[in-house]
RNA sequence: GCGCUCGUAGCUCAAUGGAUAGAGCAUUUGACUACGGAUCAAAAGGUUAGGGGUUCGAGUCCCUUCGAGCGCGCCA
């Protein structure tokens, strides 16, 4: 183990067992990071509570057993019962040397492996992928990433819209499209809004072809075999058009991840059958509906969730469940991730609620709405263009990128062109995704160019830049990484000593931010890292050293900084240029 | 009306129930013939929206008031 406080927490619950007496496994020491020492054990003031005793006292009598010892140069009681603990040098050398020896980098994984199906993105067919589709796509990505390094099986589901009512007027548009020009229409799905908003208007505005949609809708849904070429067609074009923009992304998602609303529709009428058959189905209004316990309407009725309309149609909720049997029943997965905007939180809810009523959703299976807040402007509202329409994610994107290739070329007029639009892509798109990715995603964020792009402060390029700086030092040292990284590290300076503590973190960071699906808490332990490397950088020379010793363990302190700041970012689905 | 989510420095954000609430930006003061200054060192900045409660200990948990956003039966 590479982590000293995970290492550290095992001896301590053996430690506080033989003082007291109680099971080891059912004492947490509480060991925690501290500003007053390199780590702080906690437990003994909640164990001394349970027994009734004094905690000062409790702790000094598992500091007296002398289990730290080999481990600490200090450890003293203090306050009301913390324990602060300093490590001993040669205690974080043999830690740092474990997690260099290390391809993960001292990141355990995960006891319980399981196939975990992670729904994110989700763009609708024929409409435009705008800054709503950043976030599912960024945090959803991510998720995948982390799921996956922690040794899951995990399968990705991009749940895109491309069934319903709409598809009746979208594909009678189409064909009206067709009969005026005489030759299939090119569907321009980079910007679908004015096919569809045309077909919209029509629908809108004429009785005959809202008629002729809703037919549509029927034959559709009856699989109508010219029908479903004409719609098939919307999709391909559309699903095209969305791989390219995960291309650019350079977000996992492929035209393979497609499971979309479609692909439940023949599995539609099962759920009702066996709703019914579970004696969970009434009828409310003409509708066929269950009430899950716990939701109320505006009058404080119970709120059903509808599975068929009066009319027989189904909904989303009918998809949504069918969806769950999907997953757990043909796909076995025992943990569903939903990286699904905050508004659909009770839907979700409600639709996990039924799963759990009718006997699918049961333990060890369970599932999880990812929830998020939304991208907000400048003025504290939903992030919108100046006239007002949403912003395409590809201008998103494109701007993004434009921006920071200019800052490149500004900084770099040495480097190729070829290799200035890389770094640019690599730090324009980082830019990006971590200004999304740092906050906590429950909350709003501020959309702002300037401070996501900034080379200071909590930012992907300030990642980047540290990154590419130890980068520099490998190719000016002319030292071969892997070798490097054999070297014994010794932990002399503070600023030697607070990077290494920094860089043995990454194990519980990583937990952490996996535990919690929150991203953010992997960009803040990122950003202490960069920042602590940068002091280091300040005042440890390492190819100026005079001693062959220290410049050998300041280079492998170097390569697992690197190495620690490129996997972190890649958990995070963002680039490490080698220079920039 | 009910429900969900949120409210922390001027601004943008952190803080698994642990000690003195931390960063970054902006401001002020230092360090440049630089292992890449896209940097570093430091100062200043707080009644954690208000009020109760639980706890040895609360920004965090519970109740309540205020404020913001989003939901609340046949679109998805």
């Amino acid at each position: 183990m590479a982590d000293p406080l995970h290492t550290i927490a095992a001896t301590l619950r053996q430690a506080f067992a033989g003082v007291t007496g109680l099971p080891a496994d059912t004492i947490d020491p509480v060991v925690r990071p501290s500003d007053r020492a390199d780590a702080q054990v906690n437990g003994a003031l909640a164990l001394a509570k349970q027994l009734g005793r004094n905690p000062r006292e409790l702790a000094a009598e598992v500091v007296a057993t002398g289990a730290l010892d080999g481990v600490c140069s200090a450890v003293e009681v203090a306050g009301p019962g913390f324990v602060n603990l300093t490590f001993r040098p040669e205690f974080l050398a043999a830690q740092l040397a474990a997690a260099a020896a290390d391809a993960r980098l001292g990141v355990r994984p995960a006891t319980h492996p399981e196939r975990v199906v992670v729904d994110y993105s989700a763009p609708n067919v024929a409409k435009e992928m705008h800054v709503g589709h950043l976030r599912s796509t960024v945090i959803g990505d991510s998720i995948v990433r982390l799921l996956a390094f922690m040794g899951h099986t995990v399968i990705r589901e991009n749940h895109i819209g491309d069934w319903g009512t709409p598809f009746g007027m979208l594909i009678e548009h189409y064909l009206d499209l067709q009969a005026e020009s005489g030759a299939a229409p090119a569907l321009d799905m980079a910007n679908p809004n004015p096919f569809y908003q045309a077909a919209r208007a029509k629908f809108d505005a004429d009785d005959d072809f809202k008629a002729r949609a809703r037919d549509r809708v029927v034959k559709l849904q009856s699989f109508d075999p010219e029908t479903i070429d004409l719609w098939q067609r919307l999709v391909a074009a559309s699903s095209d058009y969305f791989s390219r923009v995960y291309r650019e992304m350079g977000v996992l998602l492929t035209s393979d991840d497609v499971m979309g609303e479609s692909a439940y529709h023949e599995a539609m009428p099962a759920v009702l059958d066996r709703l019914s058959k579970a004696g969970l189905m009434e009828v409310s209004d003409g509708a066929d509906v269950v009430f899950p316990p716990g939701f109320t309407n505006r009058e404080g009725q119970p709120l059903p969730l509808i599975v068929q309309k009066a009319g027989g149609g189904f909904n989303y909720a009918t998809s949504d469940l069918a969806c769950v049997i999907d997953r757990i029943e043909r796909l076995h997965a025992t943990l569903l991730v939903y990286v699904v905007g905050a508004p659909q939180a009770q839907h979700l809810a409600m639709v996990f609620k039924v799963a759990e009523m009718a006997g699918w959703l049961a333990p060890p299976a369970r599932a999880v709405h990812v929830q998020f807040g939304s991208v907000l402007g400048p003025d504290r509202k939903m992030f919108k263009t100046r006239s007002g329409e949403s912003v395409r994610l590809q201008d998103l994107l494109t701007e993004g990128v434009e921006r920071a290739t200019a800052a490149v070329q500004e900084k770099n007029p040495e480097l190729t062109a070829e290799e200035q639009a890389a770094i640019g892509h690599a730090v324009g798109m980082g830019a990006i995704k971590y200004a999304d990715l740092s906050s906590d995603r429950v909350k709003d964020y501020i959309f702002d160019w300037d401070r996501m792009l900034a080379f200071d402060g909590n930012t992907a390029p300030y990642l980047q830049y540290a990154h590419a700086r130890i980068c520099s030092i490998f190719r000016r040292a002319g030292t071969d990484r892997a070798d490097a990284r054999q070297a014994p590290i010794a932990v002399a300076e503070p600023q030697e000593r607070a990077l290494a503590l920094a860089l043995l973190g990454f194990d519980a960071a990583v937990q952490d931010t996996v535990d919690k699906f929150s991203p953010h808490r992997l960009c803040t332990y990122l950003f202490d890292l960069a920042q602590a490397f940068t002091s280091f950088y300040e005042a440890c020379p390492v190819l100026k050293d005079g001693h062959e010793a220290t410049r050998a363990g300041r280079l492998a302190l170097c390569d697992l900084t690197a190495r620690t700041l490129a996997t972190g970012l890649g958990l995070l689905g963002i680039d490490a240029p080698e220079r920039m």
